[in-house]
DNA sequence: GTTTGATTTGAACGATTGTTCAGTTAATCT
DNA sequence: AGATTAACTGAACAATCGTTCAAATCAAAC
């Protein structure tokens, strides 16, 4: 049965989470309703619960894999740099380019939170965590290295972060200014920020 | 009649917008009811339409009246400095302030721009972007003192607001650092981050 | 061509939604 | 004291909510 394992071919189950995704980031989790999630995939209400056990987890999935589609895009590109300003320069890049491409998702990540469990919560708070702790590194490195000045590496990597994300509230692909443009724009500013 | 106009000892307006203010932070707009609303202040949910229109009116009018204040506070004490030097400082040590001090009221600010009205929806972005155009006018005063280096001061503008909004997804009262210091910090990141 | 099993429908469930309003209570004014 | 008016209740309204499930439909296997 499909309700505990995906058959074959089953394209069904992404679909009804494109829907989801779309709508919750359009209007909000509590405001979509089952039936328009399946009125955008042409199903009835009924139908959705061969694919998820209920409204909730379908919210919690798609946090999930978008905190791990972070993570993992991330591990795959940090490798190689060793000294701090280049490292810091691939995150920065690396952070806009990533959330830029994904504006649906990162809206529900930071918007949503409030409508998980409890314990969805902390697993999305964990994962969101790890991916903080990179940029920290970065900076504690960076002062160990001489090339930063940060007081406290912690507040300035909440800083930048915050300040790297807020590009998703206005950039326009096809707006005044191209991605690549954007990314420097913001390096100059993160680089003057945390330098020495 | 009380539903179009106040009557003399009128503190029930005002505890209705608290008890929604509260509620709508908590649990975002669309997952409050009525019903939750009046309970919290101790009425019929009936009782609240002396009060209010509708629920939408409810939503739009602590929206309204948040940056009716945001930008009245901005006012009162911007008036005195002239280099743009301190005049940044200022803005950066009152946007900190301004947004610490009212939590509830900037998250609602924030996340439930999309469940007003078009109309409604256009008056609050505008009264926003008027408090941005504050922010970047005085970058590009900087910039033309030769005291700012920033390419493009609508952009940096973004990203300072972004930056300094941030606070508020961390900051606690009784946490590691006093407001003061969080202050001293974001400052010596901005002014690092734009100056020449 | 029949059987099998996955998939979907369509109706139903109890609960809850925003909003209205006739009727009751409480306070103010003459 | 009697009249007027504001404030509130409690019930009702149609609509919609998430979820369940027997029955209908479909596709593939034998």
């Amino acid at each position: 049965m499909a309700r505990t394992q995906g058959s074959h071919s089953d394209i069904t189950g992404p679909r009804i989470r494109a829907a989801a995704l779309k709508l919750f980031a359009r209007h909000g989790f509590a405001a979509v309703s089952m039936r328009q999630i399946a009125a955008e995939v042409g199903l009835q209400a009924g139908a959705l619960y061969n694919y998820t056990p209920d409204k909730q987890s379908l919210l919690y999935e798609l946090m999930r894999g978008h905190m791990d589609d972070l993570l993992a895009a991330r591990q795959a590109e940090a490798a190689n740099a060793t000294d701090p300003m280049t490292r810091l320069e691939n995150f920065t890049r690396f952070h806009i380019r990533f959330h830029i491409e994904r504006p649906d998702e990162v809206f529900i990540a930071y918007m949503e939170l409030r409508n998980l469990t409890p314990e969805n919560f902390a697993e999305i708070e964990g994962l969101r965590h790890a991916y903080e702790d990179e940029l920290e590194t970065i900076l504690r490195d960076g002062v160990a290295a001489g090339v930063f000045a940060v007081p406290d590496p912690r507040i300035a990597t909440y800083a930048v972060i915050a300040m790297l994300t807020g590009v998703n509230t206005w950039y326009r692909p096809r707006g005044r200014l191209s991605l690549d443009e954007v990314e420097t724009l913001y390096w100059d500013m993160v680089r003057k920020a945390v330098s020495a």
